[in-house]
RNA sequence: GCGGUUGUAGCUCAGUUGGUUAGAGUGCCGGCCUGUCACGCCGGAGGUCGCGGGUUCGAGCCCCGUCAACCGCGCCA
């Protein structure tokens, strides 16, 4: 007989009936009733009850057993009475009667309870974390995880991609995040940086002519973490292909995304044709670039009706400043002074002057206007913008007025925050977009300059000629992100594969030949060599899971995170160095303070 | 770096306007219990109210400072 275990814990069934059997696995939950005793035992796969009543030989050994504790126990198989049987667990038609028993592993009082389903502080979660992952919840998520990534793999190598290894110690890439540096004990006074993202290997990849690339790709980047942000370290599932324009990078990891969706979403509907959103298209509708499309709610733009009219202050804006809009948030269902109010102060806590308001209520069959922007500029054009956002009674409208910019992020948060308070936002599915057509270069309000605004490497639309030819600002690149219930999954672009026009679209963003040649010269040099065309996307893999388990922090859906501070509480990292490792690594620490 | 929230028993939390010996559930220890599956019943131990200072006759509660955790901003595809 096997040492631990004939079965695991989930095996057992009503014909196992008779069977002599050893099962090992951790004390869940003990039932003591002096003279009969129950134990839920689990393991990985499952749950078995087994009991043991003063007839077993090991009784009094049971009998001490405590929550956690790891045992082995043989025993017989027995078939529960009818009445007896526990449907809640697949294994509830048996239990097994214990001959025998050893501790295999005892525990100490807990810090962390297994059982429950109760919520523990993080900083609790992450000293215990091995504890932690035991509860159901957890180990379900680390094991989704796990599916995810196996199906993402077999749905790329069956598209033709072959998964390649990129260095993980290596030289600092162009993202723009702070790098996490190595140093070198042979180069003193040189460093490594851990990659930001494979972004030159990959390309580096294409032009050595494996055609396919991809990589469930650990990426590093030190910047402060926030609740979808794990600090330092985050997995992306990394993909570069040749020949291709646009589309065909659609086409290759749209499936995949919707197909790992449909398998691990439990049976919530996801979007079968990603539709395709230019960003400025996006930035009117929605607010973001990011949007939620499980929201019905689309902006308008309503300027026409306010310029002129009675409301001064929005009338005043449109005549003084030619780039000022009023921009409509239609609100189905939120005609109530109350709601527009609690809407009016949410902007003016996100730092707005306010956000003024329409609601239309019912008046002799017919929907009428309502509230203090109505009244200034009268019934014709109330009626007006009601028709244009095609709103009834028990509707309202919100407005924003101003350049775009003012108050564009408000306006996306306003949007979500009436979808969800309205209940307009469906909450049961996976809403998936493209984002296209992003702008090549934004300007920077700071620097007073022209910077790039995505990854200076993606090809501008037009190539070289549009570079040479257009404002820089009006200048789209084949950029890309994919989003899916108003989170932001990936992002990616055609690269641009000819130095002639990086050394351009560098330039504008006030780069000269030779920074350009001493930060990418790897890169640069290859493109001299016959690089063929070529673009990818790298989907980021925690927030795939993230999304798939219902899961707000990213910290549910990783092994082993750092907490907020970027600390493993566990394992206590980071820790200082020896004096040899410091001496061998040619360091000196400067103390604090 | 900045802002918000939180911090009371091993764990989850309550604690009124500042007022006697700080409570509950759970876990732990002891006792009882042969059909439970969140088993039940009885008893017990367990507290630097995050830490420091202040106001007050009196502080878990009010004030100041500080530490920690989380969330957000800055930052970051």
């Amino acid at each position: 007989m096997h040492a631990y275990r004939t079965h695991t814990c989930a095996d057992l069934r009503a014909s196992h009936a008779g069977d002599e059997v050893r099962i090992s696995g951790w004390v869940h939950r003990v039932r003591d009733h002096g003279g009969i005793l129950f134990i839920d035992l689990r393991d990985h796969y499952g749950m078995t009850q087994v009991l043991a009543d003063p007839d077993s030989p090991a009784f009094s050994e049971v009998e001490k057993v405590r929550a956690e504790w790891v045992i082995r126990i043989d025993g017989v198989v027995k078939t529960r009475d009818p009445e007896l049987v526990n449907d809640k667990l697949p294994t509830g038609e048996v239990e097994v009667f214990i001959r025998d028993m050893e501790v295999l592993g005892a525990a100490e009082e807990l810090p962390l309870p297994v059982f429950g389903d109760l919520e523990y502080p993080e900083e609790t979660r992450l000293t215990y974390r091995f504890l932690d992952l035991r509860r159901e919840k957890l180990h379900q998520n680390i094991m989704l995880r796990a599916n995810v990534i196996a199906s993402l793999r077999n749905r790329m190598v069956e598209q033709g991609f072959t998964e390649f290894q990129t260095p993980i110690l290596t030289a600092s890439s162009p993202e723009g995040a702070r790098d996490f540096l190595v140093p070198s004990r042979l180069h003193p006074g040189k460093f490594y940086a851990l990659p930001q993202a494979p972004q030159q290997f990959k390309q580096l990849c294409m032009i050595a002519g494996f055609d396919r690339y991809f990589q469930i790709a650990p990426c590093f980047r030190d910047e402060d973490p926030r609740a979808d942000r794990s600090p330092g370290e985050f997995y992306q599932l990394d993909m570069e292909m040749s020949f291709v324009e646009q589309e065909d990078i659609f086409q290759a990891i749209e499936p995949v995304m919707r197909g790992v969706f449909e398998e691990f979403s439990g049976g919530k509907p996801v979007t079968q044709d990603f539709p395709r959103i230019p960003y400025a298209e996006a930035m009117l509708k929605y607010g973001s670039d990011k949007p939620d499309l499980r929201n019905p709610i689309e902006m308008q733009i309503v300027s026409e009706h306010f310029a002129g009219s009675g409301f001064k202050i929005f009338a005043g804006m449109l005549e003084k400043n030619p780039k000022a809009e009023i921009r409509a948030i239609p609100a189905p269902t939120g005609g109530s002074r109350k709601f527009c109010d609690r809407m009016n102060s949410f902007a003016q806590k996100e730092g707005l002057p306010g956000m003024g308001y329409i609601f239309w209520r019912e008046e002799e069959g017919q929907p009428a206007g309502a509230g203090p922007l109505a009244k200034n500029i009268g019934p014709e054009r109330t009626e007006a913008i009601r028709q244009q956002l095609g709103l009834n009674a028990g509707d309202a409208a919100f407005f924003l007025a101003g350049e775009a910019a003012s108050f564009i992020d408000v306006a996306g948060k306003a949007r979500d925050v009436i979808g969800l308070e309205l209940s307009l936002t469906a909450t049961d599915r996976f809403e998936f977009c493209w984002i296209v057509d992003f702008p090549m270069y934004e300007f920077d309000e700071e620097t007073r300059k022209v910077d790039f605004s995505h990854n200076p490497f993606s090809m501008p639309q037009g190539g070289l000629e549009a570079l040479e030819k257009l404002d820089p600002l009006e200048i789209l690149g084949y950029q890309y992100d994919i989003v899916c219930n108003g989170v932001e999954l990936s992002s990616g672009a055609i690269r641009n594969h000819k130095p002639e026009i990086m050394f351009k679209a560098f330039e504008i963003a006030g780069y000269d030949a030779q920074t350009v040649e001493d930060s990418f010269g790897g890169m640069l040099n290859a493109f001299r060599y016959g690089a063929p065309p070529h673009g990818g996307i790298a989907p980021g893999v925690d927030r795939i899971v993230m999304l798939l388990a219902g899961a707000e922090n990213i910290r549910e859906v990783i092994m082993f995170p750092m907490n907020q501070r970027a600390e493993d509480l566990m394992m206590q990292a980071p820790a200082p160095a020896t004096s040899e490792q410091l001496r061998d690594l040619s360091l000196r620490v400067i103390p604090q303070d």
